[in-house]
DNA sequence: ACGAGGATGCTCT
DNA sequence: GAGCATCCTCGTC
């Protein structure tokens, strides 16, 4: 892929997220190879924005987000549940993509494994980690490096839908969050 | 298809 | 101690 096309992306992040729908998410862990069509994303814009982890600055939990474009921010929620963003400003800028759904594409039956159901199988962030096998460990690493690898190219599509961001408290007018409204979801 | 309610444990104030 | 960038189950339509 070209990672040149995201890296010198000079836009804000609200801009950049829909880019990276359509692009794929792939893991190979045992027992094998998962891969997702990504098609819903979120922007959160650091400092400025309320709802994102890095508003308030950098903590223990968020420092992936002060790295390099690439990395992978990794967080708890709700004490369950592991969700995943694609650092996206340069180093010192915590922008990020939370990814919220994905489209199963190779290794369903793995993932479907790892849900324990055979519906629903990556159609929310945390059921996304979950079928591909991303959990807290994998903070910090990068999508271009792996064991987390974004594939495919970036541009954007004719067909992106943007509306208010899910679960937040703040900041709920913002529309940015980014679906491609194109078949079932997950299944 | 949709909505309410509960589980769950970590992070930061 | 409050507040979660959620998911599942079970109800209703």
């Amino acid at each position: 892929m070209s990672r040149e096309l995201l890296t010198d992306f000079g836009g804000p992040v609200e801009e950049l997220a829909p880019l990276l729908l359509g692009m794929r998410l792939r893991t190979e862990f045992p027992p094998g190879p998962t891969e997702v069509l990504i098609n819903e994303v979120e922007a959160y814009a650091g400092p400025r924005d309320p709802a994102s982890h890095a508003y308030r600055g950098r903590t223990p939990r968020n420092g992936s987000m002060f790295g390099v474009w690439g990395l992978l921010y990794v967080y708890r929620s709700y004490g369950v549940h592991w969700c995943m963003n694609i650092v996206t400003g340069g180093e010192g800028d915590p922008s990020a993509v939370l990814v919220r759904g994905g489209v199963p594409l190779a290794g369903e039956k793995i993932m479907v494994e790892r849900r324990g159901r055979s519906t629903h199988t990556a159609d929310g962030p945390g059921k996304l980690t979950q079928a591909l096998g991303v959990a807290g460990d994998h903070d910090g690493t990068s999508v271009f490096e792996g064991p987390v690898v974004l594939l495919g190219e970036p541009g954007l599509r004719h067909d992106v839908v943007a509306s208010p961001r899910i679960g937040i408290s703040k900041a709920v007018e913002r529309p940015w969050r980014f679906t491609l409204p194109t078949q079932a979801q997950g299944s």
